[in-house]
DNA sequence: TATTGTTATACTCTATAACTATA
DNA sequence: TATAGTTATAGAGTATAACAATA
């Protein structure tokens, strides 16, 4: 089982970075970029104005000291913004700019292309079981 | 989906990790040595001898040049040996020393017992849906 | 000519620890 | 005293290209 699930990570993550080749951007970028416009135009629009450096690294798994150099090369190609919280200064809230939530949106339909695609022809209820499984892993 | 998978990969990986930190291997290296394991003392018995380089990455995923360092300092720790493959001379045949056997049947078990915890409580059939769809998207 | 494995280079990710500015 | 983010350092993974030995 975790090996298969290694396999299959491996598997997705290789085809989609390659399809989006174009945007040159690594693994990490896609996965900060991509996270950050999941926020901003889908669940919780009222907190779309940004998020900090902490729930963004827990919610990519990222670690603070990667995120750091990842933040500041997005930053330099103007893809995102990093300005002061307004309720705690230590903390710093990251923003996706117009480019960015542009090609955050290109990223978020890469995914779900793919698994449109890779998913299609399974019996219904085989996915909703595969993410009791993956949660009971998590 | 896809987010769930790398979620449930990142979890993992961390708890597996942190459970054999006493070994002090990388996951690449953990990696390796379980695949190395796995066909020593399992499925293809007649195949235990060893494996090619080429096999190897494609069975973990990892790159030629990535694998060349990871056998390096298995070699080095005496975990593994590599000789000249009998068939073919330019390739190499990786093979598990007796110390590396026994490294390799601590990991080995320990991913069965994480498994075994994490999808103790599942219904039955949950667990092949979930590898259904692994397969899928591999 | 193509393939196996290695080497070289440059960049990214990671772990660890120290540092700053806040709280 | 603790937390948020950054910086510094060293090791490990990656892509790319080149190479020697062999097929």
């Amino acid at each position: 089982m975790i090996l298969e699930l290694q396999r299959a990570t491996h598997a997705t993550l290789q085809v989609l970075s390659a399809r989006l080749a174009d945007l040159d951007l690594t693994p990490s970028e896609l996965n900060a970029l991509g996270n950050l416009g999941r926020t901003a135009s889908g669940d919780r629009p009222e907190e779309g104005a940004g998020r900090t450096v902490s729930e963004l690294g827990a919610a990519t798994g990222t670690r603070p000291t990667t995120l750091t150099g990842v933040l500041d090369r997005l930053e330099r190609r103007g893809l995102i913004t990093r300005a002061a919280h307004p309720g705690d200064r230590r903390a710093v809230l990251v923003t996706l700019t117009a480019e960015g939530a542009a090609t955050a949106a290109v990223i978020t339909r890469a995914i779900a292309d793919l698994e449109r695609e890779a998913l299609a022809d399974l019996p219904a209820g085989t996915v909703e079981a595969a993410l009791t499984v993956l949660r009971a892993l998590t």
